[in-house]
DNA sequence: TCAAATGATTCAGT
DNA sequence: ACTGAATCATTTGA
């Protein structure tokens, strides 16, 4: 889990979710739609968006100005070619989440309900499952119509950009080089706003799993037998509280729970009763007396098999020391 | 709705 | 590896 964390960290989250946002859905849209390109990227495009709205004559002048700025900052920032190794890992991750690959089996919606029928029993986990699955859903889904959104922009962006050099060509000659140049710039601009969102869903995607992986979350309590299991083993090892292995295992088998949730169980209550021991005196009580009776009970059983009746067997024994 | 109880995790010490 | 301590996140009961 703290793996998670130190991932997020190193795919240099640009502000990134807080604990807090994680598994609202709108924190997710939030995030991702179109949130924050880097200020210079974001100003930019804004100043160039713009331009839509002038007359075409300061369109061109404005339009150099802004394209030649555009330029002087890619040189700075993006020497490296497409292969970006930091781009490719969120593409695999991404894809390996399920997120950015063909989408499988009808819709969303469909698969989440689908998950929950198959599911069938009451079995924890299935509904936490289904839950998993249609938030991935819908992070997918945001995905995917945000980057229908930057594509449709960037062709009509280049196309926009396109126009204007044909009206500048009749003032001044424009090679094919410098259109080339043009539209590759405009598509690494493009690209690393692609960048953004998908750096802002990985993080979205990890989020999603650490919460619906942390145990913490979907903690059930014990039931009322298995306590009394632990708890008669406690306090009639009041004195060294610490189950071997083999006590373990089997406390753990009595209990239907795993020997792991043992251990967490005596760390949890040695610490509990050493802090207040007044608070768990009556409980203590209650257990001396019960694994007295038991004993009580057993060696009655062994050394009375003649005598026909034992009774008082549920009745609680007055003593205790 | 709130505090207490409770199971799980994290971290430091051994 | 195991434990104590602190803490988190959820459940439970008033």
């Amino acid at each position: 889990m703290d793996d998670q964390t130190r991932m997020l960290a190193s795919m240099g989250g640009l502000g990134g979710l807080s604990q807090a946002d994680v598994g609202d859905p709108d924190s997710v849209r939030k995030q991702q739609s179109l949130g924050q390109p880097p200020q210079d990227i974001g100003d930019i495009l804004q100043q160039i968006m713009a331009i839509t709205d002038e007359s075409l004559d300061e369109a061109q002048a404005r339009l150099t100005l802004v394209l030649s700025s555009a330029v002087l900052s890619i040189r700075g920032v993006q020497e490296e070619d497409p292969p970006d190794p930091q781009i490719m890992r969120l593409d695999n991750m991404l894809l390996a989440e399920g997120v950015s690959g063909p989408e499988k089996g009808g819709g969303s919606a469909a698969a989440a309900a689908a998950a929950a029928a198959a599911g069938g029993s009451p079995n924890d986990g299935s509904i936490e499952h289904s839950d998993y699955r249609a938030k991935l859903a819908q992070i997918r889904q945001i995905y995917h119509s945000e980057l229908e959104k930057y594509e449709q922009a960037c062709s009509e962006f280049t196309n926009h950009v396109m126009n204007l050099l044909r009206e500048q060509s009749r003032t001044r000659p424009i090679s094919p080089k410098e259109i080339e140049r043009m539209v590759a710039i405009i598509h690494r601009k493009f690209s690393s706003i692609q960048m953004q969102l998908k750096q802002s869903t990985c993080e979205a995607v990890m989020i999603l799993r650490s919460r619906f992986l942390d145990a913490r979350r979907k903690r059930r309590n014990f039931n009322k037998q298995a306590t009394e299991v632990l708890n008669e083993y406690f306090y009639s090892h009041l004195s060294n509280p610490y189950p071997s292995e083999e006590a373990k295992e089997e406390l753990a088998k009595k209990c239907a729970i795993t020997v792991s949730q043992v251990s967490n169980w005596f760390g949890n209550k040695r610490i509990r009763y050493k802090k207040n021991i007044g608070k768990f005196q009556e409980e203590a009580n209650l257990y001396a007396v019960k694994t007295a009776v038991d004993a009580a009970n057993v060696s009655a059983q062994a050394s009375q098999a003649n005598s026909p009746a034992t009774p008082n067997s549920g009745k609680v024994m007055k003593k205790y020391k």
